[in-house]
RNA sequence: GGAGGGGUGGCAGAGCGGUUGAAUGCGCUUGUCUUGAAAACAAGUAUGGCGGUAACGCCAUCGCAGGUUCGAAUCCUGUCCCCUCCGCCA
C-alpha cells in the first residue's frame, strides 16, 4: 500500500510514477476521501472530548448526573455514533481504493509498458547454442519425469519426478539452502503454506490477484503462491527491535499458482506448473540500505547459476513489467539449450516500504526513537523446476546421459543419470 | 470433537463501572554519585490519528467486533487465538 500521507502531500508525483507503469490511479477520489475523513475525525473528537470532560467531572465530584446532563450526553453519543458510522464507510472506501494500487517504480527503473522494454544488464560467459532436445523429451525418455502420471493424478500442469529426477530436485534444494545459510548468511525458515487472508493482503497478493490463488473455503486459508508471502508475514503487526536489521531469511517451500492468466502459454513440460518448489530469499532492511541489498541479492542468485555452470543473463524490468508490490526488479534467466530460450529462474525485487505498510511491520532505528517502516526485498534463489530443466538440458551428453554439476554430487551421491 | 482456564504496556503481573493510558516489579534510556563500572537515588520510557511552524493540545487503543451506560480494561453478546485434560490422529 502506498502512503496516504505522502499521496496527499504530493499527489502529482504519485500519479506520474503510476502512469509510468500503465496505471491510472484514482488520486482525486483519494484526496476527496481523505479530506472527508479528516473532517469526520475532527467532528467526532470534539464531541468525545466534551463527553469525556463531563463524565470525568461527574466521577470526580462523586455525584449522580443531572437529567440535563444525561439528555445532552445521550444526544452527543448519538451524534458520535452517526459520525463514526460515516467515517467507517469512508475508511472502507479509502482502503478499497488504496489496496489495488501497485507500488511506484523507483526513478532508475527504465520506462516501458511491457517486457519488450526490459534491459539486459549483463550476460554471463558460456554457450547459448541449442541442441533441440527439450526436457519433456529427454527426461521422459530417461524415466525421471512422468507428465502423464501428473495429469492423471491432478490434471494439466502437474508433474511427477521419479528416481534420480526426484533426487536431483531434492539435491538442488538442499544445496541451495546450504549455500544461502552457510555462505550468504541467511536464516532458514520452514513456514506454514496455508495462510490467512490478512497475510495474503500484506504481501500484495490480495485483493487483486485472488484469481491466481488456491483457497480452502471452509477454513478461509490460502495456499501460498510463493514463500515470500509467509516470510513477509513473519513480523506483521510487530516492531523489530533496534540493531536487528537486516534480517535475512531463506525458505524452501512449494508454491501454488492457478496460472489462469497464462492459459495456453508454456503448456509443454514443467516450465509453468500449478505446484513447484522454490528456494526464496527474503530480507527486511533499513531503507537507506535497500538499493545495495538488492544488488547483493542479485549477486547471490547469480552465484548459484555460476556454481551450477549455467549460462545466464540479468535483466532489469521496465516500469510496466515489474510486479504489483515491486518498486524495482531484476530477473535472472538461464539458457535452455533444449528449447533454445532463456528461462526465468529468479526474480529479485525491492518492495520498498509497500509491504511493510500493508501489514504493519515496523522497526525502531535506535532505542527511544520512533518507529519506521523497513524495506522488504525478495528473490528466488532459485526456482526449482526451471533450474532442474536447465541442469538436465545443459548436462545432456552425446550418449543421452546427463552429467550433474559437481557441486551437487555430495547431495546426489552420483554424478550422472544414465540413459536406458 | 467434549470439558475447563485465559488473553492488559518490551516482559511479568494488578485492576473487575467513575480523577486508570492503566498500580507494582523487571528491562531499557538519561542524570546524580564514581577514576570507570556496579550499587543506590532521581527522572523518563506504548502505538496510532487529528490540529499546530513548534512547544504542545485533543482523540483512539487493555485480542477483535458489536451492545448496555452520562461514563467500560471493568457488565452483556458474538468471534478469533492460546493453555490444560479427555477423545481422534500423521
Amino acid at each position: 500500500m502506498l502512503s496516504l500521507e505522502q499521496i496527499v502531500r504530493d499527489p502529482e508525483t504519485f500519479r506520474a510514477a503510476l502512469v509510468r507503469r500503465g496505471e491510472d490511479p484514482p488520486i482525486d477520489r483519494i484526496l476527496e476521501l481523505d479530506s472527508r475523513r479528516k473532517e469526520l475525525i475532527q467532528a467526532a473528537d470534539i464531541d468525545r472530548a466534551n463527553r469525556n470532560n463531563v463524565s470525568k467531572a461527574i466521577g470526580n465530584e462523586k455525584r449522580k448526573p443531572t437529567p440535563e446532563e444525561i439528555a445532552e450526553m445521550r444526544e452527543t453519543g448519538d451524534r458520535i455514533k452517526a459520525v463514526e458510522a460515516e467515517l467507517a464507510t469512508v475508511l472502507e472506501e479509502l482502503n478499497d481504493t488504496l489496496l489495488p494500487i501497485p507500488n511506484t517504480p523507483l526513478d532508475d527503473v527504465p520506462d516501458g509498458l511491457d517486457e519488450e522494454s526490459n534491459v539486459v544488464v549483463r550476460t554471463s560467459e558460456g554457450s547459448t547454442e541449442s541442441h533441440g532436445n527439450a526436457h519433456w523429451d529427454v527426461a521422459t525418455e530417461l524415466g525421471i519425469l512422468d507428465l502423464e502420471a501428473g495429469a492423471s493424478i491432478s490434471g494439466a500442469r502437474f508433474y511427477v519426478l521419479k528416481g534420480k529426477g526426484a533426487k536431483l530436485q531434492r539435491a538442488l534444494a538442499a544445496w541451495m539452502l546450504d549455500v544461502q545459510t552457510e555462505e550468504h548468511g541467511y536464516t532458514e525458515i520452514d513456514p506454514p503454506l496455508l495462510v490467512r487472508g490478512e497475510t495474503m493482503t500484506g504481501s500484495g497478493n490480495l485483493p487483486k490477484f485472488k484469481d491466481n490463488l488456491y483457497r480452502d473455503e471452509e477454513t478461509d486459508l490460502w495456499l501460498v503462491p510463493t514463500a515470500e508471502v509467509a516470510l513477509n508475514g513473519l513480523h506483521q503487526g510487530r516492531i523489530i527491535d533496534p540493531g536487528v536489521l537486516p534480517l535475512k531469511y531463506v525458505a524452501q517451500t512449494p508454491s501454488f499458482r492457478k496460472e489462469h492468466a497464462s492459459a495456453g502459454r508454456d503448456v509443454r513440460g514443467i516450465k509453468r506448473v500449478h505446484q513447484f518448489e522454490k528456494v526464496e530469499m527474503f530480507r527486511y532492511v533499513e531503507p537507506e540500505t535497500s538499493d545495495a541489498m538488492l544488488e547483493q541479492m542479485v549477486g547471490e542468485a547469480e552465484r548459484l547459476c555460476q556454481l551450477l555452470g549455467l549460462t545466464y543473463r540479468v535483466l532489469q524490468l521496465c516500469a510496466g513489467d515489474i510486479g504489483f508490490q515491486s518498486a524495482k526488479t531484476y530477473d535472472i534467466e538461464v539458457w535452455s539449450p533444449g528449447s533454445a530460450e532463456w528461462l526465468e529462474v529468479s526474480s529479485i525485487s525491492t518492495c520498498t516500504d509497500f509491504q511493510a505498510r500493508r501489514n504493519g511491520t515496523r522497526y525502531r532505528p535506535e532505542v527511544g526513537a520512533s518507529t519506521k517502516l523497513p524495506h522488504t526485498l525478495n528473490g528466488s534463489g532459485l526456482a526449482l523446476p526451471r533450474i532442474w530443466i536447465a541442469v538436465i538440458e545443459n548436462g545432456l551428453q552425446e550418449d543421452g546421459s546427463i552429467v550433474i554439476p559437481e557441486v551437487l554430487v555430495p547431495y546426489t551421491g552420483w554424478d550422472r543419470i544414465e540413459s536406458k
